[in-house]
RNA sequence: GCGAUCGUAGCUCAGUUGGUUAGAGCGCCGGUUUGUGGUACCGGAGGUCGCGGGUUCAAACCCCGUCGAUCGCCCCA
């Protein structure tokens, strides 16, 4: 923003966000942890193209869908090709695993993050890009992969210190049993048509299951004596998701029934879950008028629509942003030793001491700007453990002082053991530390004491 | 895509019924003697009041448009 140059400055394009400070602190815990637990139950880590031909995404999400119906950043590329940024990650996962032939790991669990796109007017949790940690287990029919995939779900969940969310599970049973069930849904809505809402009138058409979550009072009223999905599922489905719902209990994941919980895309078969704030906790006031922090299930029809061999498939995705505002505030990290130089020579013998100290092992950084007042005072605005001065006298005496922040104690230490490059992070940091501000150390047991 | 609210310094906001050089707190920069932070005191920079147009002698304030954010619907992570 400078007075002589009053050129204009580019905006950030509407739904897209610069994420800084604590929250982007958030956001990486966020991936770290899921990185973290997605280790603990061997998925392997994949990554995907940001794009992707369209037709991948409009077959196996579903014409009809919103998301591909009017979300999808499309474009013609230089050849004229229909390319789309990817609106989710399973569509292009289910696309690599037939055109890799990544049936020879089957089955196969996989995990991956990144940026996604819908054209969708933003809101607060909700942007046109946005981020999700993903898993997938392919080539698994057994119900044992769905409880898996849950149970990692929750842990990351939990492991975020989130709290007040609870997973509700559903089943849309299989293919026959969906198709029945919606048949019924069609006929026992149809029948009152005139009296439901503009949308859900809509819905009838395009997808009925829709209806039963509707929040409009004109829908509610019917919903409650709507056709149930447990009077449609066969014995196989029936059986499939008792074991889900067994699994779950064993696996200690707290779980509810939703038997309005719908998913809007397509390829749902079987299994269908998303984790919810409670009804009035802290987090459901942290996301606005968002709710589904994450959303998944059971896909066996989705391989075969995009021309692959029929591939039984569960998934999740998760929000990062709406799981980053769930997480309690994250500091930035402190350094433990800021170092000061004090005068020309002392700048030189710093640059080597602070890459020393770094190879060790230690956070540092260095105050390089303004006079001693001023790189104290950054120093102590880092939140640093110590500062480390070096000026001319120091240099001569081949010392260095300490200074501990909290307490204001200092102390001149010798330099030899520090520089040492023989000695790790831990016996410098004791060298360093002991004795200033109450801190002590110890050495097998002893007392600590420099060599 | 529909409906509504809002938009003043880096941040949080004040600005009376339209009236002289638009304010505060925090933050930032500098100073209170030479190599020592956190507290205190002093000083300074920084805004064409989101942008464009209109009404008026006069607009941050009124009107229209536009962009953006937020809330609800829709949908979803």
């Amino acid at each position: 923003m400078s007075k002589n140059t009053p050129a204009k400055v580019p905006n950030a394009i509407r739904g897209t966000q610069d994420i800084f400070g604590a929250d982007a602190e958030a956001f990486a815990f966020v991936v770290e942890t899921f990185e973290r637990v997605r280790k603990l139950y061997r998925f392997r880590r994949v990554e995907m193209p940001v794009f992707e031909k369209t037709e991948v995404f409009s077959r196996a999400i579903g014409e009809t869908t919103d998301v591909v119906s009017k979300e999808m950043y499309s474009f013609l590329d230089r050849g004229d090709e229909s390319l789309t940024l990817r609106p989710e990650f399973t569509a292009g996962i289910a696309r690599a695993y037939i055109t890799n032939g990544w049936q020879q790991h089957a089955p196969l669990k996989v995990a991956t993050h990144g940026p996604l796109f819908r054209y969708e007017r933003p809101q607060k949790g909700r942007y046109r890009q946005f981020h999700q940690i993903d898993a997938e287990i392919i080539a698994a029919a057994e119900p044992q992969a769905d409880v898996e995939l849950l149970a990692m779900a929750d842990q990351v969940i939990r492991e975020l210190g989130i709290t007040g969310v609870t997973l509700h599970l559903n089943t849309l049973g299989d293919g026959e049993t969906r198709n029945a069930w919606r048949a019924a849904l069609i006929e026992y809505f149809g029948a009152v048509k005139g009296e439901l809402s503009e949308d859900s009138q809509e819905r009838l058409e395009k997808n009925p299951l829709r209806i039963l979550d509707s929040k409009d009072p004109r829908d509610r009223k019917f919903v409650a004596d709507a056709p149930k999905i447990d009077a449609y599922l066969s014995d196989e489905a029936r059986a499939f998701f008792e074991a889900v719902t067994s699994g779950m209990d064993a696996a200690g994941v707290k779980w509810v029934r939703a038997e309005s919980l719908v998913r809007g895309l397509d390829y749902y078969r079987h299994t269908a879950f998303e984790f919810i704030p409670d009804e009035g906790s802290e987090a459901a006031g942290k996301l606005g008028s968002q709710s589904t922090i994450l959303g998944g299930g059971r896909y066996d029809g989705l391989m075969e629509s995009l021309g692959g061999a029929p591939t039984p498939a569960v998934g999740w995705a998760a929000g990062i942003e709406r799981l980053a505002m769930l997480v309690e505030g994250r500091e930035g990290h402190r350094p433990e030793f800021v170092l000061v130089p004090i005068g020309q020579q002392a700048d030189v013998y710093c640059s080597g001491l602070i890459a020393t100290l770094r190879r060790k092992g230690l956070h540092c950084d260095m105050a390089f700007r303004g006079n001693a007042k001023k790189r104290l005072q950054r120093a102590d605005a880092s939140g640093a453990t110590a500062v480390l001065l070096v000026g001319d006298d120091e240099l001569r005496d081949g010392t260095i002082i300490v200074k501990h922040l909290a307490s204001g104690e200092q102390a001149t230490r010798d330099r030899k053991q520090i520089e040492a490059s023989y000695n790790g992070a831990t016996y410098t940091r004791a060298c360093l530390l002991h004795g200033l501000g109450g801190l002590e150390f110890s050495q097998s047991g002893k007392p600590f004491e420099p060599d």
